[in-house]
DNA sequence: ACTTTTAGTGGACAAGTGTACACAATGCAG
DNA sequence: CTGCATTGTGTACACTTGTCCACTAAAAGT
């Protein structure tokens, strides 16, 4: 507020390119305040995303060519996320004791950080445009991927083939991924709700890892003529 | 074509509650319509359903207040779908062998059967406005108790504890949720991917039951010291 | 020092939206 | 048979929306 022209060098002096990145910034993020008002990314409109970004709508034209586009960049965001998020949950270490427990924290924690993000990934991974869609899909996959190498990184589950490994991440997303709204949804400050969710969420996951633990790979095929197992399956 | 007034008592002398739930119900398969034609249903304006259904905009709201109002009777609909799913699955019988798989199939079926609403739901489920969300949510719990139940009625899993019975469903609900829109988005006529999509599901769900043959309630708590286990969870 | 590029402005237009009001037709209760 | 309630119509109004065009200012290239 006081000095302005001293060392006002950081808002002032930029050149070109980091004044249109931060007004495209601006744009993203004027989207996912947007979402967080409960609006649909898919409802959103070029003015409406403008205004809230400050611009007049037809500047929103320099960046975008319309709001799938923008919808795009969004995704890639997505991407970087989710791969912050690995190198997060990597540091939860591979001792063992309660690890499923302290990552189940660790995303909470992480989801609610990004909440917008994770607000527009929830709904338009199955909503909306179909090119948003499968980018979403894309990056997913691409995350349940790198999971499964992190799996194989530390030792966990070696006996499993590469392709049961990736089922098994691949469940592991679907259920992290559904979890996500309902964390979002959480009635501000109830403690006893979400203590629930959460031991609710921690034993789904053990339960895969317990599964993931028990399965083998059927050699040729086997399951075909599955002779009397107890009374399971 | 020919005849009108002959047999005509169908479409003509009808009560006038039938007539209005008659455009009622055209109100509805109007939304479902549009969203089966790419538009999501948040962004979906009265105007619109109003014209798909034939009606002028107004009579609209001799129905519904606004569009969440018919959201809602749709999430109704998304009830009496589901339960109806429930009762098709009963019919793959309780005999074991390649239970999983043909389960999934009926599964898969149903859901293109029903395409239009499993597209509502797997889009508001997580997304648009959060009354919907919420009923969404409500009718899935119910899914997932009446699914517990069964399993129970079928003296599968016979040793879990109630709670736990309907954690395993609520994973497996997750699971097939998550899989709608996947296959919903499957071009049309691909049988490669569609059966790898098919087996890859039925894996998935395979091992959720495995872990769940594998589970044992904790009695009081075993899992906060778990000394050396080999190499999982 | 000049020209060129380009991010952002401002005004305009046709089209679409939600909703309010007055009205028409007709099944139904008295 | 008559009057009422209710379903659906038509018109109208104030807004919002996407996009076109002409324009400014200032950074970047020459």
């Amino acid at each position: 507020m006081a000095s302005a022209t001293h060392v006002a060098k950081r808002e002032d002096s930029l050149t070109r390119g980091e004044r249109k990145n931060l007004t495209r910034n601006g744009l993203l993020q004027a989207a996912l305040n947007l979402i967080g008002e409960g609006r649909s990314f898919t409802s959103l409109g070029i003015r409406e995303i403008a205004r809230e970004a400050g611009i007049v709508p037809n500047a929103f034209y320099r960046h975008f060519r319309n709001t799938d586009e923008l919808g795009l960049a969004l995704v890639e965001e997505v991407g970087i996320t989710l791969r912050r998020l690995l190198r997060e949950a990597r540091q939860v270490g591979e001792e063992e004791s309660e690890m499923v427990r302290r990552s189940v924290l660790v995303y909470q924690h992480y989801v609610k950080q990004n909440r917008l993000l994770f607000l527009f990934i929830s709904s338009e991974r199955a909503g909306g445009s179909r090119i948003l869609r499968l980018a979403i899909r894309n990056e997913v996959s691409h995350f349940t991927h790198e999971m499964a190498q992190d799996f194989r990184r530390l030792g966990a589950y070696e006996g499993l083939s590469t392709s049961s490994l990736q089922m098994i991440c691949g469940l592991v997303v679907t259920a992290m991924l559904g979890a996500a709204p309902e964390i979002l949804d959480l009635p501000a400050e109830q403690p006893l709700l979400e203590a629930e969710m959460t031991e609710d969420f921690v034993r789904q996951l053990q339960l895969i890892l317990l599964g993931a633990s028990c399965w083998r790979d059927q050699p040729p095929a086997l399951l075909t003529s599955s002779r009397k197992r107890p009374k399971q399956l």
